[in-house]
Parts: C-alpha cells; sequence; structure tokens
DNA sequence: TTGTAGGCGTTATCAC
DNA sequence: GTGATAACGCCTACAA
C-alpha cells in the first residue's frame, strides 16, 4: 500500500505543472486553475487534472509561484535561543496562527550576538518572507538598516522599545522588576535580592528592581548572575552564592520559573523553609510553576498572546493592510502562589 | 547612525541584482559574480560592485536563485511539538550544524497527527528543501508517498524503523525498556512500573519493559498514561495512580526526566524516601535530572549527536553524495545517580 | 472555459 | 574579465 505509482526514479527531475498538463491533456494554465481556483474550471477538467495530480504526486514549487507573485507565504522568527521553555508557548502560538492562515514559519537563533543576528538576518531576508517576528529587538545597527531597507513587516517582541523598527507585541521590564519589589515589600520582605541571567532584557528588570528597592530604603542586595540557559542547577548555585553575600534574606526574584523551582530546592536541601525563611518569586508562569511543592509565585506573561497577536500583524499587512494597533503593551501579571 | 541612506520607500520594490549592476555601472552577470565569486572579478569592479551593494542594502532574492540553481539551501524538520525540552538539543545541533553550512532550517509541528504530518510534508515539499528531518518516523501513508514521489534526501530520527524511508539516526527503544527493567531488577527491585506518555515510541518501551518484567517472573502492573506535554505536575499524578494501583511499588520508569523529577517531589510530599523506599528512573538526561535532589538516574540520549549526523547526512547528500553510512544507531546509555 | 505570451530575479553558458 | 541570452516553474493579463 505504501508503493510509489509514479514513474519518477531518484535522479530524475521532479514533475512540473507542464508534466502533469501534459498527462491530463490541457494547458499549464488549466492545471494552475484547477489548483489555485478550481470553481474556475469544468468539473470533468477539474477531475482530469486531480487524477494526473494524483498519478505524479505533484507538489507545486513555492520558490516559483513566490517569485511570481512576490509573496512567499513564509513567516521568519528570529530567537535568541531555541532551547528553553520561555519562549515556546510564543513560538508554538505563533506556528498555529500562522498555519491557519497558509504561512509556514522558518526559525533561527541568533545566540544573543549581534554580528550572528545581521548574518541571520540577512540569510532570512534572502527568503523574502512576508514577516519576521524578533525576539526582542534588532540590536545591531546592520541588522536594523537591512530590515527597513526590505521593506519587509517586522514586529518586535517581549519588549517595548523608545523606537519601534515597525510593529511591537511586548511588555514593560521596567514595570515588572519595580512590581515585584513592591509586591514583595508589601508582604513584609526587607531583604530582597534577585537570581538572574544577565541579557538585555534581564538588566531592565534587575535596574528597575534594584531603583525600587532602594527607593523604598532598603538595603541593594547585587544579583546572583546565572549563565544561559537558566537550568535549576543554576537557580540553586545562585541561592547558595546570594546567601553567602546576604545571610539575612528573606525573598528572592529569580528571573525564570525553573531558576526559582532550583532556588526552592536548594532552600529545602538546605533546611530553609520556603516561603516561612524565604520567599521565592519566579517568572513566566511555566508549568512547573504550578506544580512545585511548594507551588511558586511568579510573573506570568501571556506567550500564547503575544504570539497569537504577532502573526494577525504580520498577516494584516501581508494583505496589504496594517494592523488595527501597531503597538501592543499586553502587560503581565504577578500570579501569587505558596512560595511567598 | 541607524539612518537608512538608500533611496527605498515603504511601497517601491526592494531593489534587484539589475538596480545594483545599473548603479555599480556593471551588468548584473557581473553583480551576480561579484558575490558568488570574487576571485573571478577585478579587484576595482569588485569594489564598485560593494560599494553598490552597501549602498542600496542589496540581498540577493533566494526564491530566484533557488528556483534557477534547484537548490533552495533549506532544510525542514518536522517536529510533533516545538515544546517540551526533549527534542531541543537535537534541534539546536541540527540548526546550528546546517547554519555552519549555508543551509536554513524550517520547522514544521506535525502534533502527533497523521492528516496534519501528510499536509505538512506537502507544504514543506513546495519549498523544494534539500532534505526533510523528521523527529520519528513518517507514518502516514501519503507522506510516505510524497517524500518518495518528491526525491527529497530524509532523514527519519529517534528510531530505528525496519523499513527507512531513506536515512536514519536512531536507537532502539525496545532496548530501552528492557534495559531499564533489567537494571531495576538488578538492583534489587522486584515490584516496577512505567510514568509514560501514549505516543508511538512510548508504547514501544512500554511493552519491551513489561515483557521483560514478565520475563523475570515479577509482577506486570499496568503504566500510568500521561497526556502530552509530559509535565512536572503529570508525574506528581502519575505516582500518586500508581501507588493506589500498586501499594508495593518500589521503583518506577518514567518517559521524561520532568515526569520523573514529578515523581521524585511529589514521593518527597508523600513522604516516601527516595530512593530508600522508592527508586525513580528517568529518560532524556536533561539539566534537571543532574540538577534534582536526589540527582536522577535517567537514560542517557545524545540529541546532539543526531542533529550533527542528520545535517551531516543531508549536506552529503544536497552535494550530490551519499553518506557514509546511511542507517545509524547512536545508542543510548544508563547514567546512574542518586534516586536509584 | 481554456489557451498563449511574457515576466518575476537570478545564474549557466557561451560569446567577446 | 565582462556581457548578452536564455531558462528555472509558475501565474497575471489578455486573447480566443
Amino acid at each position: 500500500m505504501d508503493e510509489c505509482s509514479c514513474p519518477v526514479t531518484k535522479d530524475s527531475k521532479p514533475f512540473t505543472i507542464v508534466d502533469v498538463a501534459r498527462l491530463a491533456g490541457v494547458s499549464a494554465m488549466t492545471v494552475s486553475r484547477a489548483l489555485n481556483s478550481p470553481e474556475k474550471v469544468t468539473p470533468a477538467t477539474l477531475e482530469r487534472v486531480r487524477d494526473a495530480v494524483a498519478r505524479t504526486h505533484f507538489v507545486p514549487n513555492a520558490m516559483a509561484s513566490g517569485l511570481r507573485n512576490a509573496r512567499a507565504r513564509l513567516v521568519a522568527a528570529l530567537l535568541p535561543t531555541l532551547v528553553g521553555p520561555v519562549f515556546q508557548e510564543m513560538v508554538q502560538a505563533l506556528d498555529l496562527a500562522l498555519h491557519a492562515q497558509g504561512y509556514q514559519l522558518m526559525v533561527g537563533q541568533s545566540g544573543y550576538d549581534a554580528d550572528r543576528e545581521a548574518e541571520l538576518l540577512r540569510t532570512i531576508i534572502q527568503r523574502r518572507p512576508d514577516g519576521i517576528v524578533v525576539i526582542g529587538l534588532v540590536r545591531s545597527a546592520e541588522g536594523r538598516r537591512l530590515l527597513r531597507a526590505s521593506g519587509i513587516a517586522v514586529v518586535e517582541t517581549w519588549e517595548l522599545p523608545q523606537v519601534p523598527l515597525d510593529m511591537v507585541v511586548g511588555f514593560s521590564h521596567a514595570a515588572i522588576g519595580s512590581a515585584v519589589a513592591d509586591f514583595l515589600y508589601q508582604r513584609g520582605h526587607r531583604h530582597m535580592a534577585m537570581i538572574s541571567a544577565n541579557d538585555p532584557r534581564a538588566r531592565v528588570r534587575i535596574d528597575a528592581f534594584s531603583a525600587r528597592v532602594q527607593a523604598l530604603g532598603l538595603p541593594v542586595v547585587p544579583p546572583a548572575f546565572t549563565a544561559a540557559p537558566s537550568t535549576m542547577g543554576a537557580g540553586r548555585a545562585g541561592l547558595a552564592a546570594l546567601r553567602l553575600r546576604a545571610p539575612e534574606l528573606s525573598a528572592v526574584f529569580c528571573s525564570s520559573d525553573m531558576l526559582a523551582l532550583g532556588a526552592s530546592i536548594e532552600a529545602r536541601e538546605q533546611g530553609w523553609q520556603v516561603p516561612g525563611q524565604l520567599a521565592i518569586v519566579g517568572l513566566g508562569d511555566q508549568s512547573v510553576a504550578a506544580d512545585a511543592a511548594p507551588p511558586l509565585t511568579t510573573v506570568r506573561i501571556d506567550g500564547t498572546r503575544i504570539g497569537r497577536l504577532a502573526a494577525e500583524m504580520v498577516v494584516a499587512r501581508a494583505q496589504g493592510g496594517a494592523p488595527a494597533e501597531p503597538v501592543v503593551d499586553i502587560g503581565f501579571s504577578i500570579v501569587e502562589r505558596h512560595s511567598t
């Protein structure tokens, strides 16, 4: 049942629309119509074309039609990294939404490196995608120039830039930093610190957190930095390091839920009660946060919504329109569970 | 410094190689040569072309060159899902290796669904990628037919099919199932069970595990099934369910490290000593396994190696050659830590 | 309803 | 070393 009824051999060229046309006894144009607007073709012709397509397993060449139509039906996503749970929800939603509209998703990882970012953008632009969704901002000047010159729709996400390149779906990392500081202060904590990654977004949160801590008249403890990717082990090490520097610490804000889980485990191993002796706040609201023991308080960011909105914006632009709102702040919320 | 010095406006068409040629005062062909084989061009000409390219921010159109050359310099990866840490290491390695060779990676998620798989394969084949890397096997008959007819290089991974479609980098899930049963038996366990996902690969492991358990003369306990994705919460629930059905349980084999971590946390919450009263084995050797408390024994699978080998195979084929070895079993190993 | 001509942007090939 | 020409596969525009 799996056999291939087609006469194609390994090295013969794949069929083209002309081959199918010949087989069906019609012109290439008729095959194109039968495929793209079946209603413009006689049922009888349609049948014969479909039959020929089935027999050859013909699949149209998107490079040719993309070239002709100047539309690739392709969207690229530029991620800092493919690993780690943080952006997955968004990418998944993006892919789903785009697929529903007939667009394909292509990914590239820049590894938080400006040179690589520009190079990657170049290879992406080569494909003439209908849109490019960037996690974060385009930081390389070269990348920004290329994108602007290309005329391709761009959606920057996860941040709210002062000078957007084009469209934006993001939220304020500064607002998160100070909101968490306030949240912990209100719950009585007077010695708080961060365990954090060291990318640009993380630094914004750190600065805002520290500023708020200082404004509240509390001691500012330098954060424990962790190398990417954020693992449970990094969270454990981070907490151990912080405790050495600040033995009176009563609350930590971690820049991801995995770090927070690691901190929680380390605390337990050291015999510190969570939340009794140490309060922990995560970031992301991944499933691990709710599933942990105790369940982790965390900052929820709606990655699915970011992905969906970004897809909407790109598709709107690809269809010649403009998105309802080119810059969207989706905000965040603090989900209080039992680790605080 | 960010300004665009080019005269392009939002709606004017992007520059083509002809525009650049005009600007540089040469023919389009010379621009093409300057870009693709600079050594075939006078240094003076090269300079003028490079200047024109820089001033226009010209990026060649890959659809046009792909059409002309019948090579897209593109590889597609077909994943069951983009979420979950299991395949990330492999995809990351695949992307890195392909990028180093000048290929771009495009991803698609099939959601473990045969119809969706075939549809996705069709849209992938449209782009005429140089290769397609599939996680698992192509299960839909339609998908297999399409791939065979397309003549595109295919690498199936994470499994060792009896009838490969083309090339394979995988390992035996049956071997894992029985190896873990043996491993636990040798450590004195006489009541073991599984907490497992329910995809085709998981079922193979389950069957082999059960068969080995039976062969050893031990009671066969039906597995606790978990829905995808495998979360810590699912692991906790799975262990709770198993304990109800099999109170004498002394060891569980979980189909992912996240499930294992969940089981470990649940055990601790219930006051069962790990490994004293309950031994736990995970699968994947993600970073959480080593970082957990206690560190988790797990089955290590070298995702990076799978990704690298798959990239090698695809590139070899794209360059007209054949891979050194078209079917590779990369095996697995049991990493013993402190949860057993 | 169906077919013909031409061009999308690039590059292999063959002249010069 | 450089340029003219034609072709890759498909689809818009027009003609029959």
